[in-house]
DNA sequence: GCAACATGTAACCATGTGGTCACATATATT
DNA sequence: AATATATGTGACCACATGGTTACATGTTGC
């Protein structure tokens, strides 16, 4: 039998990302995680700290938002850098299955184990989204939109429609797109 | 020992609102409904037919969205109705704790147990947000709005703040409020 | 009163959970 | 080579889960 612990530390944590990833918060466990990676728990405890210290990892290494950090660099005095952030970051979120399930995550519970990763995701999320305008009606209305365009996404898991409008078609989503960089618009009028 | 199957029912059907509203759906399982309601878990699978069955209950009886139905009732023709009834939804929203927690529900499952509780809710909110108008840009602006304060709102529950907002702020959701009516009145101009 | 039925309980089952344990085996150190 | 240490395993624990069973007791109809 071949020993590496590096490897097997790899195995365990990769092995809870794809499980959140692909099977949401609720299936996050030590049991399963150990029988996806093949090895024994113990060693979750042992090298990590259990499920908690897999959530702190998570939260340093941060690999989430990554798109979203990049795009900060963008200026946001015009118009036009506004709405090309908006259409990037819409797409960020709805490509990026990792986010969405942390995302997911919050709406569920914030204890001890997952508060050092909320924590952290929230600053990410903080350094992306704070637009300081001097119209706060535009920068309540945006962050209405950003919170509704996380719920849409978050709520396609599992729902057909919301609404009257189809979640699994894409120009149901180039729509909200639209209406966002309109509002934008308008608001700048 | 007294016999009453009516106030048994009902003590079961209490205990699972009450642990539904309190503790959100990760809490109702048949064995703390049983324990909440004093009673054995038998009688559950007996007079409801399990879990689906008091899901199904619930469903039938529909005893949320009840203020936003009323509210169908009125015109949307102009642009101050429009303006009441996002106000009274929004409204209606943060004060039905009930109705968080199924919406909360659709985020984390869609299963046999829960169908036919979600299709009923969702047949309430398509009622009552069914705004059809010229604008399609304004409809998904809407959309993503409404989404947005479920959103919040759910999120409320257990963050304090989101992006720069804070959540516990009867001002942030006033500010809401207001930038829901802008938005309206400007995509009205 | 007595039989039939409705109502209620507690024990039990298989399974799953997080967590710990003693132990085995591979790798490093002396 | 012998010893110490790092790595890995499987059994085990207490507890909780959904679900079923056998049984006891209250209520009703004859």
């Amino acid at each position: 039998m071949k020993k590496d612990r590096a490897a097997t530390e790899s195995k365990i944590y990769e092995s809870f990302l794809s499980l959140l990833e692909e099977k949401g918060p609720q299936a996050v466990g030590i049991n399963a995680i150990a029988k996806k990676a093949g090895v024994s728990k113990e060693l979750i405890y042992r090298y990590f700290g259990g499920l908690q210290g897999l959530l702190l990892q998570l939260a340093k290494k941060g690999d989430f938002f990554k798109t979203l950090l990049t795009l900060q660099n963008n200026d946001l005095e015009t118009v036009e850098s506004v709405k090309d952030f908006a259409k990037s970051g819409t797409k960020e979120l709805r490509e990026n299955k990792l986010t969405q399930e942390i995302l997911r995550w919050q709406l569920l519970e914030n204890n001890d184990a997952t508060r050092d990763l909320f924590k952290f995701s929230n600053q990410q999320i903080d350094k992306v989204f704070s637009i300081s305008d001097k119209d706060s009606s535009l920068n309540h209305a945006l962050q209405l939109m950003i919170g509704g365009y996380v719920y849409l996404t978050l709520l396609s898991k599992f729902n057909k429609t919301f609404i009257t409008t189809d979640l699994s078609s894409q120009d149901s989503w180039d729509n909200f797109d639209k209406a966002l960089e309109k509002t934008i618009d308008l608001f700048n009028k």
